[in-house]
DNA sequence: AATAAATCGGACTAATTTAGTCCTATATTA
DNA sequence: TAATATAGGACTAAATTAGTCCGATTTATT
C-alpha cells in the first residue's frame, strides 16, 4: 500500500551521504553500502541507476567513485524514484502499457488522477536540500486539526 | 513504488456504487463486483472488511448485502486503506513491528516522517462525496508551473 | 421445517513484484 | 600488468498482493 521500495530508501540515503561528505569527490558504492548495512552490490545498481538519469556523476577506475551530479536543491525525490523504478504513478492504470479489465466502466479513474497529481506534487516539491535540512528533526503533525493546515487536497487545481 | 493496491481500487468501486446507488438499500457482493469486472469472491472479502470498520453496514441472510454507513462526506480515502491493508504508512519503519537494519544509522527517518504526514493529509481529505462529486471530469494540472500551485511541501508544519 | 441465497472468516494457492546475487566486460590508475 | 572500480544483463530468493476454496452462520421465503 503506497509504499517506498527499499531501493528508493537506498537511493535517498547514499544521496544525502554524498551530499553530507562532498569534501570528497569521489564515494565508491561500497563505502557508501557499508556505514548504513545495505547490501554493496545493491547499491551499485542503484547508483549505476542515478548516474544514468544525471541525478550523480561516476567515474569508473581503480578510484572510481560517486559525487552528486547537481546542487541538492536541484534534486528531488520523484527524479529519484523515477529514476530507480521509472515512471512515477500511484496506480498501473495512469502509466501502464498494459490492460485493465476495469478500465472502461471505472469510476474512480478521475479522482485517482488527482490523488496522483497531488502525491507527485509533493514528491516534486522535496528537495535534497530540504532533507538535509531538516537533520534529524521530528515532523508534529497534528492530525486532528486539519483546518488549519495550508495542504489542501481541494487547493488543487482542477480544470 | 508508492502504488495503491488492487483491493483498495475494489474498494472504493464499492463504495461509489453504494453511493450513487442508495436507492436501494442492499447490494450484494456480486452485484457490485460484476458490473466491474471484479472477482466477487475477492470484492466479498474487501466489503467484510469495510464492514468491520464500520464504513458499510452489512446485513446476512438470503436478501442481505452491504450499503453506506455513513454519509460520503464523512467517508475518506485513509480509512479505506486502513480497513482493507491496516495502519496507513508509506514505509515499512514507521509502523513496523519488526526490525529495520539501518534504523541506527537511518538519515531518511525525518524526511521520511514528513512524507508520510503529508501523503496521509491528502488521503484524509479526499471523501467519498468529492470523488463523486468529480464524476469524470479530467484534472488538468501544469506540472511545469509548480509555483502557482497552493499546495506545498514546505507549507506542513514542522516543530 | 426446509431451502436458497447471502455474509463471515480462516486457510490456502497463484501470481506478481521487490530484493538481492552472480558473473562477465570495461575503464582507470599506480 | 595488476588491482579496484563502474556497467549492466541474467538470474534466484523473498515478500507481498491477488485470488480461490470451503465450511459455518444468518435470514427471508416457500
Amino acid at each position: 500500500m503506497l509504499k517506498l521500495s527499499k531501493k528508493v530508501d537506498y537511493g535517498l540515503i547514499a544521496l544525502i551521504h554524498l551530499a553530507q561528505n562532498s569534501e570528497r569527490c569521489s564515494w565508491s558504492a561500497r563505502e557508501i553500502a557499508q556505514p548504513y548495512n545495505i547490501p554493496a552490490q545493491l547499491m551499485a545498481k542503484i547508483l549505476q541507476k542515478m548516474a544514468r538519469s544525471g541525478i550523480i556523476k561516476s567515474h569508473q577506475g581503480i578510484h572510481g567513485g560517486y559525487a552528486l551530479g547537481r546542487q541538492p536543491d536541484l534534486i528531488n525525490v520523484v527524479e529519484v524514484i523515477e529514476s530507480i523504478e521509472g515512471p512515477f504513478s500511484i496506480t498501473n492504470c495512469i502509466s501502464e502499457t498494459g490492460y485493465c479489465v476495469q478500465f472502461e466502466k471505472c469510476t474512480i479513474k478521475s479522482p485517482i488522477h488527482l490523488l496522483n497529481d497531488a502525491v507527485h506534487l509533493i514528491l516534486k516539491q522535496l528537495t535534497l536540500a530540504q532533507m538535509i535540512g531538516q537533520g534529524m528533526m521530528q515532523p508534529k503533525y497534528n492530525s486532528d486539526n486539519s483546518s488549519n493546515n495550508l495542504v489542501t487536497f481541494s487547493s488543487l487545481p482542477i480544470a
